[in-house]
RNA sequence: GCCGCCUUAGCUCAAUUGGCAGAGCAGCCGCCUUGUAAGCGGCAGGUUGCCGGUUCGAUUCCGGCAGGCGGCUCCA
């Protein structure tokens, strides 16, 4: 009797009863968290109906692995109010790799707490609860929700606001219809509920133990630091518990690579407190590798058609009030120093003094692109608080350039520099990028300067040339600067991190503000366009990526020690540094390990600095006139003859060689 | 800048309820040493980040500052 309807499911029709739901259809396999009905993510107690399109979602997809995630965060929230029922919820929606939930609560969380509630949430899970729909009128999720002021802060901002509220808030109060999702015991008594749009998945059991909690940190409630700071609990989940495993190693061969520790063991840099914050030294190990980067990269510009030139770290603020950057960025500059009648600043950054180079002459059409390039150290006032290692500093160094061309040049030139960015980052092992391209937000006209006109043109410009490259690009709203937009380049490392490296703008601001111009063809003077461009965005932040990309072990060119010298017995330090000698004549950074320790306390000592070739003779080598190899991996190649081992290694260093 | 945690020898870490601060590695000295990640012995190393408070007594408890770590916000 019971009416049939049709549905499509996953490609291919069926007809089953009315009140079919998508648990129905694939209930049988607990792999399957949530259903696709008509492209909307929906619980799999959704009812179905006639026609509708419906797609099993399981965790092998980015959508349902989200959905476990979310879920994850409602048990942590149950579990916070079970175990502290004075906590007021905020949100908790998944991110990459994980999710997190804030809360407003009187004491922070500690370690402690994170295990404790990592118990309750184990228990929860163990219960096999139910997430049961509910939808309910804004009026009745108010008054339901009196205890919430933050979930009934949302309500009032559902809609359209919601998204813009804080990352996430959408999660909470999606569309018209607000929802809130009951966790049911198994003898059907609510256990506990949460205002949220949903889906999620069926029962609390698919969590099973492949979660876990990481870390506690401070946010600000809707992520402006004008609202109160809530408490915000970190975890993440996985469908497996081997996923899970997977993800805590990946995390832990991130920290086994972390360039402020190798830094520090391989005696490369360091971070003095009698400097302050943000502030590294280089020792001669990480200023070997700082210099064979800086001697190869300002060698490329040439080659490319810059011109060096060099600029002072300070200068008299008027300079960056023609520029435009203390109206803008006076909160990132170190204050002034007042002498002498004037207020001096550190420079923040290089365009406005490349300016005056331009300036200080009249300039042809004939000049044009006219590539000024430096090093140029600049110092910016970063907060305490996001000063990291060598990718976020005080003081830092910008292999800096300013392109002055025509208008009409200006697409070529971008084109040019981007092509020099990539190679460069080839050079030196990175050949995985993505771009992005950061535009002016409309609605915040006061953050930028310039026409729409100015804008629009510059805008197109870049893009144009990001699309021709055939790179994947990312849009960026609103990252502009102030003087016009921006693509970037983002690079991935070793392990699938991306890091920001190089940075090229269009900037048709300052040329007016510094009154550039050049003598056209026709006699008339016109305005140039410049376009300012970091290639590793800073040298000192670029020295950290390397550090982590190749875990300390450099390619044989950036290596601080490129051959260290083994004798199997004292006997034989005569011998090799007689080989290491002639290799030291043709520019090899050599060392003679010629220490009281034993032989294999030298190897062990050599490996941990992951010198790339480790030079061994004994009296089997003598005998030969040959040497040994061993290599950071462990393997060995022996009896090699002295003028091959030579060759050897200065073949690796030309050819820029990982071994 | 905001929130939380942390700071003991050059490095990594110990120190029972507040009662004389200890180990490994590194360093220095000596002995030993012919084949691929730690040979043996000895010596030295500290105003427990800094300043103040409580106490008979503070590495330990409290406050301030500095630096670090994790986030937030920011990132020309």
């Amino acid at each position: 009797m019971s009416a049939q309807i049709t549905v499509n499911i996953a490609g291919s029709e069926r007809s089953v009863p009315e009140q079919t739901t998508a648990a129905d259809l694939f209930g049988d396999d607990r792999a399957v968290l949530v259903a696709r009905v008509n492209g909307e993510l929906r619980d799999l107690a959704h009812v179905l109906a006639d026609g509708d399109n419906v797609e099993p979602v399981t965790a092998a997809e980015q959508d349902g692995l989200d959905v476990l995630r979310h879920s994850t965060a409602h048990v942590l929230a149950q579990a916070v109010q079970e175990v502290n029922p004075q906590a007021k919820l905020g949100i908790g929606p998944p991110i990459r790799d994980g999710f997190y939930y804030d809360f407003d609560v009187e004491t922070p969380f500690n370690p402690e707490d994170l295990k404790a509630l990592e118990k309750v949430m184990q228990r929860i899970i163990n219960e096999g609860q139910t997430f049961h729909r509910r939808e309910i009128s804004d009026a009745d999720a108010l008054a339901e929700l009196a205890d919430e002021p933050y979930k009934c802060e949302l309500i009032g901002l559902k809609g359209g606001a919601a998204d813009d509220a804080a990352e996430g808030a959408g999660v909470e109060v999606g569309g018209a219809q607000l929802t809130i999702y009951d966790n049911l015991k198994k003898d059907g008594t609510r256990a506990w509920g949460d205002l949220c749009r949903g889906p999620h998945v069926p029962s609390t059991r698919v969590i099973g133990n492949a979660f876990k909690l990481m870390r506690s940190a401070a946010a600000y409630w809707r992520g402006s630091e004008k609202n109160p700071s809530l408490q915000r609990v970190y975890g993440t989940a996985w469908p497996s518990k081997d996923a899970l495993k997977a993800y805590l190693d990946r995390l832990a061969e991130a920290e086994r690579r972390d360039h402020r520790k190798l830094g520090a063991e391989l005696d490369l840099f360091s971070f003095p407190d009698e400097l302050g914050s943000g502030l590294p030294v280089f020792h001669p190990k990480g200023g070997i590798i700082k210099r064979e980067m800086e001697d190869y990269v300002r060698r490329r510009h040439i080659e490319e058609g810059f011109e060096y030139v060099g600029t002072p770290h300070i200068s008299k603020d008027g300079l960056f009030h023609t520029s435009g950057h203390l109206p803008y960025y006076a909160d990132t500059m170190f204050p002034p120093m007042e002498f002498e009648g004037s207020n001096y600043r550190l420079k923040a950054m290089n365009c406005p003094m490349h300016n005056l180079i331009y300036k200080s002459r009249g300039r042809s059409y004939r000049e044009l692109p006219l590539r000024l390039f430096e090093f140029g150290h600049v110092y910016r006032y970063e907060k305490s608080g996001v000063i990291h290692g060598l990718t976020r500093l005080r003081g830092f160094a910008q292999d800096d350039s300013h392109s002055y061309v025509t208008k009409e040049q200006a697409a070529a030139e971008i084109k040019h520099l981007l092509g020099f960015c990539l190679g460069l980052f080839r050079d030196f092992g990175l050949d995985d990028f993505y771009l992005e391209l950061s535009t002016r937000d409309d609605s915040k006209k006061d953050k930028f300067i310039g026409s729409e006109e100015q804008w629009a043109e510059a805008t197109a410009t870049l893009e144009q040339v990001c699309v021709e490259s055939g790179l994947e690009l990312v849009p960026d709203p609103g990252g502009a600067a102030y003087y016009g937009p921006k693509v970037s380049i983002q690079a991935r490392d070793a392990i699938g991190r991306t890091w920001q490296m190089s940075t090229i703008q269009y900037d048709f601001n300052q040329p007016e503000r510094f009154g550039l111009e050049y003598q056209a063809a026709d006699g008339t003077r016109q305005q140039p366009v410049m376009i300012h461009s970091a290639k590793f965005g800073s040298i000192e932040r670029f020295l950290g990526v390397l550090v982590e990309h190749y875990a300390g072990a450099f390619p044989v060119w950036l290596s601080p020690v490129q051959v260290v010298g083994i004798p199997v017995a004292e006997d034989f330090n005569d011998y090799l540094w007689d080989v290491l000698k002639q290799m030291k004549e043709q520019g090899i950074r050599v060392e003679l390990d010629e220490s009281d320790d034993r032989f294999p306390k030298k190897i062990r000592n050599a490996a941990k600095a992951k010198v790339p070739f480790v030079l061994i003779a004994g009296a089997e080598d003598q005998a030969k006139n040959a040497v040994s190899f061993r290599y950071r991996d462990g393997s060995q190649e022996n009896g090699v003859p002295i003028a091959d081992a030579i060759a050897k290694v200065l073949a690796a260093i030309e050819s820029k060689a990982q071994v």
